[in-house]
DNA sequence: TCCCCTTAGAGACGGTTCGTCTCTTACGAG
DNA sequence: CTCGTAAGAGACGAACCGTCTCTAAGGGGA
């Protein structure tokens, strides 16, 4: 029933995080203890805060170690509307299976998350409308940033105040009453 | 120099929830200890817990008392444009004066607090949309909401993702890059 | 092969805050 | 004048943070 073996280094990085990401499947953000995690890697703190900083730290490094490639590949389906709606639904998907406690909690505690999510997101939109300009979709790619990011933006925004799991309509909503008739408007 | 006269009922619920106001203004939402609180308005914490439960309902008390009226009353300058820059930079203000961490924290904590804010949004919209389609400015006031609450909802985004005060630019690019399109689209 | 140095693993510790409880005492209602 | 509600004050236990200390494992270098 010993632990005999000493994990070390990326293995043991492994275990870290796959310990705070089951503690926030279970217990959300607010709920994550520090001496939980090290208790479910069968750890000690010290080795937690050897690596990150604080809750913030570890919870974001957590986050980006399972959930990995948020959108390294870009929907192509042949249809403007079908591409966004694909990558709303991701959106959505990933979100409900993490629950909006942990994104405020990060929020709170961790201020410059933002940056790279966002001009990340303004990339995917960029190139799903500089194909759908390339088809002949759309008049033209030269979408104003702003426009681009809307529909993300909202739905990051709905996810964030409303509990509940987000509708289907509410995505195609947002396609087609705002981010299409933008698009079309240019 | 002594306390001689024992506050009570709403004269010392006033001061209860101006001692709050102060500690948030002074030390952010995370930094608002009860204690303090309680020091603040020369009383003991169980002054505070007999009438909030924690410290949430605490500060959304006290954000509703001193805030008060958010939207009373609805812009009405003759121009859509002008309308609705409005609307937002009295939100931009708003929020401003407060900081982000405090909505973050709240927004953490107090899950249910959207429902009226997002409700009460939607019918300044719309009046300040159906006056615009009175005058002639636009062809019709039966716009989305999905639409009518772009704007805010997009500020309110921003708002939340970014540490620093929004830019005037921000709010012409809403206006100009996404709502008055939408509604001119419609 | 052996030694040594990094660091895993474990837990104590001080500090802070929460929310509860207790106790005394002011003061308004009747 | 009396009595009950609630103010004012602070002790208290529980939880958690982040730091510190200590022992021993085991990989790398000689």
């Amino acid at each position: 029933m010993e632990q005999t073996q000493r994990r070390r280094g990326a293995e043991l990085e492994a275990v870290l995080l796959d310990a705070a990401w089951d503690e926030l499947l279970e217990s959300g953000y607010a709920g994550l203890t520090m001496e939980r995690v090290a208790a479910r890697a069968h750890t000690g703190k010290q080795v937690l805060y050897r690596r990150w900083r604080n809750r913030a730290e570890l919870v974001i490094a957590a986050m980006r170690y399972r959930a990995g490639s948020i959108v390294e590949d870009i929907p192509d389906t042949g249809s403007l509307r079908d591409d966004v709606l694909a990558v709303l639904q991701r959106m959505a998907d990933r979100f409900a299976s993490l629950g909006p406690d942990i994104v405020h909690g990060l929020l709170a505690e961790a201020p410059d998350l933002d940056p790279e999510v966002s001009s990340r997101m303004t990339g995917v939109m960029a190139t799903i409308v500089r194909r759908a300009a390339a088809r002949g979709e759309i008049p033209t790619a030269d979408v104003p940033d702003r426009v681009l990011t809307a529909p993300t933006n909202l739905l990051r925004h709905e996810m964030l105040f409303t509990s509940e799991p987000v509708a289907a309509s509410t995505l195609t909503s947002l396609v087609d009453d705002v981010f299409l008739p933008l698009v079309r408007a240019t």
